[in-house]
DNA sequence: TTAATATTTTAATATTTGTTAAAATGTTAT
DNA sequence: ATAACATTTTAACAAATATTAAAATATTAA
């Protein structure tokens, strides 16, 4: 009587709570989409494309803890790393946010 | 050159995070879910569905963020404060996480 | 090998969030 | 008016996150 929905058992909500807390900022949602366009991109590119408010030991931080969430995976190529999205279905999630009355 | 997408103008990045921050934690995505299925429902019956975790005071305060956030609309009738979704269509982030590799 | 560049790591601090318990408010019934 | 019930508010604290700056690492070039 408590089972609803089986997508929905609590470690899957665990997970999609987690999933969202990493990218529910700002600057990450702006990483994901610039990603979009331009993956694979690295760290200074990303910082440029962010544009004023980038430092880049900031956007390393966000970049990691995306990455170690899942989000990102990472490629060393000589002195950059580039970043791109694991999974570009996670993108979904503007349609579906625009798509709501609450944005 | 920056404008990629429309559909993602800064403050609309700052709204989408602020939203997805308001449901990024395991019992308010259960919320979610249990008013999907019986919605409206008061306070003490949201904390029965919820289970063993549920203090009534805490309740108190993820529907007060949550509706405080627009994602949640109340109704008091008598002694008791009826919740339900304010878009129903908040609902797609279920299917659209579920969709992805990462949950 | 030294310097320059790109990124990460660390550490310190500020801010935000989560949690708990107790007190307060408002409503209905006696 | 008092008691019982449902919910909210407040306050205090713990835990997590965000931000900044400096130091450390790794790679390439001179």
């Amino acid at each position: 009587m408590n089972k609803v929905n089986s997508e929905l058992s609590p470690d899957k909500l665990e997970r999609v709570a987690k999933i969202l807390k990493t990218i529910a900022h700002p600057v990450k949602l702006d990483i994901m989409r610039i990603l979009e366009q331009y993956e694979p991109l690295d760290v200074s590119s990303i910082c440029d494309y962010i544009g004023a408010k980038c430092e880049i030991s900031m956007m390393s931080h966000h970049l990691s803890k995306m990455k170690d969430n899942g989000i990102l995976v990472s490629e060393k190529k000589g002195k950059q790393v580039f970043y791109r999205l694991a999974d570009r279905k996670i993108l979904n999630i503007f349609k579906c946010m625009s798509g709501s009355d609450l944005v």
